[in-house]
DNA sequence: GACGTTAATGGTAGCGCTACCATATTGTCA
DNA sequence: TGACAATATGGTAGCGCTACCATTAACGTC
């Protein structure tokens, strides 16, 4: 008589059957061989082999109340910043029994609602959401949840649960002292894609420049087009066109930098003593460049690295550490601006 | 009384207890809420909201023996040829029920080979696979599963089941090809992260300057190293030490093309006179690049969402297409190989 | 007014697994 | 030798959900 459901995959009962053992002993088996005498052990292995067992994730997770899957939600993988950082979450996720999975919300609020929901659906042992800007519906979701949750690269206040990043609006005025320290007055702006970040970088050069008195709106370039090499060069003939007296660019992204790099050589222009750039997050490729490009270096693996970490802990029952961590930048100096020996 | 078990959430049947409906009609209101009387869909709705109810995935996908996750293994993240594919899946699955879980093999075979049985084990509707160098033990246990699997990237005999890619022999082949119609001769080969498909283009390489009678195995120049734009650099070098001779490089990637670029750049050599170069993969940077580049260009988006489309036709049934297809590939013909009129 | 027919709802029994407790077997020590 | 652990195994009852079938009410139809 056949079964009435069933998915005609072999179960955890068939193996148990064709073993002559109770479904129980091959669970254990399976969880923690040891608690299981070596002569059963071999009969069950035989078994699991014959029958092409393989256990059910799901019906594990349902039947323990435990899920090793840790949720990953990122805006874009063709955005190396986030590649960057989930190396350094698979690295820390690898020798643990967890298991990263990753989505894309892909810059819009409403999916990333979707997604949470989706997620929290699955009760996941943990969540590595990205930026500080979840929708209020999305942050009472997961407060009640009782998920562990870390946002990731930017610092704020009133993190969900854990925080860790930096501030991008510290940063961009770091780039803005340093070009003025090089000699630099008339700093303009080119960003593309702006989301919560970008804008937070644009604000910090803002603020500092207005402070310096050195700010002028035609000085910037920004789009809500995804960030290329090809759209730097686009946004510096418009910056140069907004004002020709322009002689640097504080660039959102490497690649827009690396795209300004392109035009300035192609119209000739000399980097860095007409033109200065400056690019964001220190690609690799910036300081192969010719010449190298100055850039905001960010600890993006460490970012991935200390958000499983901490999760790990939390888990652990052994997190005692600040709900926020700022893991800082650092603005490498290169040859795209100048070195005034001060 | 407290439960024995459970996790403390709310489950379908208290919001059926609350809202004084059997559990089933919670059920079906959440799957199909035209089943549901509105008077009665009103009280559940406040019952879900007043509980905070969230369906339970895992319970679901147990119960209905329905998944709706399409697994997606990839060897890296960091490398954009994966980040336009990824982007054409998640673009054709997000108007379906289905929701796109990636995995990073990080390019061993050993770690497919675990994510394969993970996911196995987590009864997928479908899984895509890149390249076609699965483990015979995982090729069996995809087999066995009768889970619609697309092999991707590549073309080849003996797909598992579906297969979406083009031939990098082939594309090696015809870049080799379009150096020599240009003039060059002394034709070398830079490969960084020597994976299967990196393998078949330098095997297009070598098989063709071999007919030509130009082949000379000074002219390589690889590394198991992940490739980058520095790396580029580097193997440059290595390759002028080896033949100081050469007068072109095809590279297996763009990063390392740029690299090469950026060398011929700083040592002062005029591309693409002095030395011609090919990039693999035509990504956006190639045309921005001065001088542009020349690049093979390939069908990423193309790729992943064929990928998708074909799984969703097979998951319905109506799978008539061909097992393997061949979505070819292009050369762009820029600036960095001379444009010899014939 | 008896008899379908449809729509709306519920009860029961699983899905495949593990927690919890019970039982059997063996070893250990006074 | 008896008492008590420690070890090895199994039975049962869930985990939270849905498939399947049953039931009830409401509506024609001749």
């Amino acid at each position: 008589m056949a079964k009435r459901r069933g998915s005609g995959r072999s179960t955890i009962n068939d193996v148990a059957v064709h073993a002559k053992v109770g479904a129980i002993t091959v669970s254990r088996m399976l969880r923690d061989p040891s608690k299981v005498s070596p002569k059963l052990r071999e009969r069950i292995e035989e078994s699991i082999r014959l029958l092409k067992y393989v256990p059910d994730s799901k019906a594990r997770a349902l039947a323990s109340g435990q899920n090793d899957v840790i949720g990953v939600l990122v805006p874009s993988l063709s955005n190396n910043v986030f590649a960057d950082i989930l190396r350094g979450i698979h690295d820390t996720v690898h020798e643990t029994p967890y298991q990263v999975q990753i989505a894309n919300t892909r810059y819009s609020t409403e999916e990333e609602d979707r997604l949470i929901s989706l997620f929290v659906g699955q009760r996941p042992a943990a969540l590595i959401l990205s930026g500080r800007d979840q929708s209020k519906n999305a942050r009472a979701l997961l407060e009640d949840s009782n998920i562990p949750v870390v946002q990731i690269v930017e610092t704020g206040a009133d993190p969900i649960d854990m925080m860790i990043g930096f501030s991008h609006e510290d940063a961009a005025v770091s780039v803005i002292d340093h070009l003025f320290e090089q000699g630099y007055r008339k700093i303009a702006f080119a960003g593309a894609r702006m989301d919560p970040r970008m804008e937070r970088r644009l604000s910090g050069f803002r603020t500092r420049l207005k402070a310096l008195d050195l700010y002028d709106s035609r000085r910037e370039a920004t789009t809500q087009k995804s960030s290329s090499v090809s759209l730097g060069r686009t946004l510096f003939r418009q910056l140069h066109e907004q004002d020709p007296q322009i002689d640097a660019v504080f660039c959102g992204n490497d690649d827009l930098a690396l795209g300004i790099l392109f035009e300035c050589q192609a119209q000739q222009i000399n980097v860095p003593e007409k033109i200065g750039i400056v690019g964001f997050n220190d690609l690799e490729m910036m300081s192969a460049a010719v010449p190298s490009l100055t850039s905001v270096r960010t600890s993006r693996y460490e970012i991935g690295e200390q958000a499983v970490s901490s999760i790990l802990r939390r888990i652990k029952g052994n997190f005692t550490g600040p709900k926020v961590v700022d893991v800082g930048f650092e603005l490498m100096r290169r040859n795209s601006t100048k070195l005034k020996k001060s």
